[in-house]
DNA sequence: TGATGGAGTTCCTTTAGGGAACCCTAAACG
DNA sequence: CGTTTAGGGTTCCCTAAAGGAACTCCATCA
């Protein structure tokens, strides 16, 4: 499959795409978050192909998403999310909710989440970064930016 | 199949990845989000092969992300987005946030967000659906949902 | 009666994903 | 000291999906 690459276009979406938008690199990255770290881990939990894993945690690394790191003497290495790698978890949280909402059906969602602060199960939203308030697609006028195409 | 289902895993990042996880559909729903909302737009604007194109509208269609619908006696038709592709904006918007902050380079960010409750230039940030405050992945316990695995 | 234009099909080439087998290295075992 | 063992990958082959250009269909318009 040639594939049009995406990292050059002057989009932050296609940018984002190009970094985890490869299959299964979402669910590398859950895994690695609730602590599946290891080659051996990842590719029993996912069923994923070792030649296709291999690729994906290269990507990552290279982009900058995870760090592999040895654990051992021995040539051992674990993933572990850089602090960009840890933001991208906004990403899934949003598309869990998404998910949970529309796709879920009758079994209920897979997961629930508990926040800390309030104690509750719940789930994410958006928010203006600015003000607080509700902040989706709607609420929005779209601005050529400073990094716009030419 | 070569390639593995997504939709079928407990998993609502999975489910999710299955609906806007191939190549280009993040960017379809973007340009169809901005007002490009018929084929030949589409194609011209992203220059995605046109044989790409009809099988992502139609798989997103499917999945009851975009409706089409004729908007001419010819046999015109234009994509547009239902609410569950409205709600899937959110999914965007988190990436263009992440794409914009580690990504964006010297130039800055392509585009801008003007939040209509405050009027100011933000991005968006997640928030608990319950008690509105910040809720990221290390502000929160996972638990077991109801459609959890067997 | 063409010509036009939107909205796809068809067909071919190239490359990426699936899957199984194989390899390498450094302990650990006997 | 030779052999297992186990983690972490490579290699190879096969199939399916992305790119791309050409082709089709069909209702109006000139």
């Amino acid at each position: 499959m040639q594939r049009t690459d995406f990292s050059e276009m002057a989009c932050s979406i296609a940018r984002t795409m190009d970094v985890i938008g490869e299959p299964w690199s979402p669910l590398i990255l859950r895994d690695v978050w609730v602590g599946f770290s290891r080659f051996e881990q990842l590719q029993a939990d996912l069923g994923i192909s070792r030649k296709v894993l291999t690729e994906r945690l290269n990507h990552l690394v290279d982009r900058g998403v995870l760090e592999r790191r040895p654990y051992d003497k021995r040539p051992r290495y674990e993933y572990v999310l850089t602090d960009r790698g840890r933001e991208l978890l906004d990403v899934l949280m949003v598309m869990v909710a998404w998910g949970d909402k529309w796709l879920a059906g009758e079994a209920g969602p897979p997961v629930l989440y508990r926040h800390h602060a309030c104690g509750e199960i719940s789930h994410v939203d958006l928010a203006c970064a600015h003000c607080g308030k509700p902040m989706h697609a709607d609420d929005i006028d779209i601005l050529p930016g400073p990094g716009a195409a030419a």
